[in-house]
DNA sequence: AGGCTTGGCTAATGACATTAGCTTTTGAGC
DNA sequence: GCTCAAAAGCTAATGTCATTAGCCAAGCCT
């Protein structure tokens, strides 16, 4: 090897230190060249391009979330850990901003792997619900459309009135885990 | 007034019908004159800039949004009333995929005017549930979080299992009722 | 007719991503 | 220690955008 100097790794954590500093918008090839000291071009020998990078951060960005859950989770059951599994996912997005919003919406396999991992840490705190195995999947979908919801909307709409955003988490978690205590309701067709 | 031809509502048309047809990542002002049969200066005799132009269409679809919602409220109340307006902002979504995705994240205030118009539709549908005011207001988010978070992810995320996503939506449809017919919780304090 | 305003155009600039092709470093094996 | 091939870097070039400046034509009002 040459150059003991970058590495996929170190590029993806230049560009996870632009992310926080300046925002996911900053996020372009000639600013992480820069801030790693090297000419645009040169990442390339790194990183196959910007979609791969993103792709990258967002691995990154989600196995650390992932990380912060589990550990939350680990040793709480039921809606304890519902409770702790949402709380720490706010958590996480209010103490990262940049990071959660720089999240890659596009499908690359590699960003879905990471989030299965976390549809898995779903699943494992809602073991204890006693769900069918089909109704553990709609219930981790669920979940993660909410705290992904809320996350979006307070993230980059802001809301009004951030003194009782607390309270309409609150209100969520609840909804979630009522929800999941009473009897799963017949399948509704479609309004209209 | 000169050569009656574009204003900035044509240019959003034009803008619009890009999107559908070719998603949102191919809305750039370039593509957007070339369709318009003029050159891409002259855009900005109509729009400000790109940013403005996304804001315009942003506001273009969700006001499209509001009126289906709306429609579907029409009449209904109640569990009733949230189911239509949750299965309505699906089956939006899954209708115009594109259009969904091309709403702008960024805070302008236009954009922020016709959330605040989806809200009180929201709100009118939670009449019937004799929440206080602020209660209503957070049950509003929820209801927003929720068909957000899984319109975002069923979009750009796929999920798999194409088959169940009605079952999943449905759930969440049921944890939103029983939520707001149960008694509100007592807010809890942040886990760990 | 004359002139202002409006909407359109061409040309120029600057930020990017990306590719091509050259050079240097360096580690592995001799 | 020497050689050399691969790795990692660089400069130069291209193409796509957004955006700005400055020019021109067309229509409307008087």
């Amino acid at each position: 090897m040459a150059r003991a100097a970058l590495s996929a790794d170190a590029v993806v954590d230049v560009a996870l230190r632009l992310v926080d500093e300046e925002g996911s918008t900053a996020l372009t090839l000639a600013a992480v060249a820069s801030r790693a000291g090297v000419a645009t071009p040169s990442l390339y020998k790194h990183v196959r391009n910007l979609a791969e990078l993103r792709a990258l951060l967002s691995v990154r960005i989600l196995d650390e979330l992932n990380d912060e859950i589990s550990g939350a989770v680990q040793g709480r059951s039921a809606d304890d850990a519902i409770r702790a599994l949402l709380t720490t996912w706010r958590n996480y997005v209010l103490t990262h901003p940049h990071r959660y919003s720089a999240l890659d919406q596009s499908p690359q396999p590699q960003v879905e792997q990471a989030g299965e991992r976390l549809v898995n840490i779903m699943l494992a705190a809602l073991r204890a619900y006693d769900l069918e195995d089909s109704a553990a999947i709609h219930a981790a979908r669920c979940l993660r459309a909410v705290a992904h919801g809320f996350a979006v909307l307070e993230i980059d709409q802001g809301f009004q009135l951030p003194e009782k955003l607390n309270e309409s988490y609150d209100l969520m978690i609840h909804m979630v885990i009522t929800g999941l205590r009473t009897p799963a309701p017949k399948t509704v067709g479609p309004v209209e």
